[in-house]
DNA sequence: AATGCATTCAACCGCCATGCG
DNA sequence: TCGCATGGCGGTTGAATGCAT
């Protein structure tokens, strides 16, 4: 007997969506809001699992959802990227405003992977940081890997971060009003330990400020907490996409610095994935 | 026009993490 | 500490569509 499945399949509908069902969907959230998903199917009218609802709403059916071909810059910053992150498609997409992980993981094996080949490269190397994105989560066949490293010992590798911003997926798409909360961590301290520290003490709380008049990105500018700039790198002023994808990645390279401290990757790969 | 193969992408599935009682 | 409910993630599937013959 294994685990009860998450809702009742008896009797619910799979497959395409309607556009009833969508707006009965739609509808539900803009009144009620997101969340419930368990329930919400029920409560809004729907013959659907929760996580067919949630799925529906959080790849097609929100707002905020960008449409539209990948860039170049975004098709850019995806295989750098996922040179960085592996597969952590959601955290990729956290990285494009109004991408969702589904899209840019069809994107990347649908495009990405085949333009690799074409190129020489081999698309599954590329991702340096798969083996900690594995060991996060934990499955089985890692397992053992992970008991090994437990067995290391207790020792918590320090990890230089320099202004790591956690950006969640679904906070790095900008609200209607264009202003959104993003989780970040400032990092001045002095030592390694006081630089951890500091990251783990130290929350601000920043703003994106992205103007309306252009595309989803216009010019886009990083705030603390009292609107003063926030580690002077941290302030992005671009205006182009690009500029601000660029800047994105760079930021990674600074805090990987994958060559130069390749023991510390694995630690910075589990403190950024947290 | 008909057929078959290739490609795309929305949706599903199973698993893991987290929070809570 | 344990078990359950829920949310979230990544891999995979399959229907729809495009394209070549």
């Amino acid at each position: 007997m294994g685990r009860a499945p998450c809702c009742s399949k008896v009797g619910l509908h799979k497959g395409p969506w309607t556009p009833r069902e969508d707006a009965l969907l739609t509808k539900y959230i803009q009144a009620h809001g997101e969340g419930q998903w368990r329930s919400l199917p029920k409560r809004a009218g729907l013959l659907r699992c929760g996580k067919s609802c949630r799925l529906r709403w959080m790849n097609y059916l929100r707002p905020d959802i960008k449409r539209g071909n990948i860039t170049p810059e975004e098709d850019d910053l995806i295989i750098r990227m996922h040179s960085l992150l592996g597969n952590r498609w959601s955290l990729i997409a956290g990285r494009l405003p109004g991408r969702t992980d589904n899209e840019i993981k069809n994107y990347w094996n649908t495009h990405l992977s085949k333009k690799l080949r074409n190129q020489g490269a081999d698309p599954k190397t590329q991702d340096k940081l798969t083996e900690a994105a594995r060991k996060r989560k934990g499955k089985k066949k890692n397992k053992q890997k992970k008991e090994n490293r437990k067995d290391k010992g207790s020792e918590k590798t320090l990890v230089y971060l320099p202004k790591p911003m956690r950006v969640n997926a679904l906070s790095c798409i900008p609200r209607s009003d264009s202003t959104f909360t993003l989780d970040s961590n400032s990092g001045s301290a002095s030592t390694s330990q006081e630089k951890v520290q500091s990251l783990e003490a130290k929350e601000v709380n920043m703003e994106w400020q992205a103007d309306n008049d252009g595309d989803n990105m216009g010019n886009i500018v990083f705030f603390g907490k009292d609107h003063d700039l926030v580690n002077g790198a941290s302030y992005i002023d671009a205006h182009t996409d690009h500029g601000t994808l660029e800047k994105l990645y760079e930021e990674y390279l600074q805090l990987l610095n994958v060559e130069e401290k390749p023991d510390e990757l694995d630690s910075f790969a589990q403190s950024f994935l947290m």
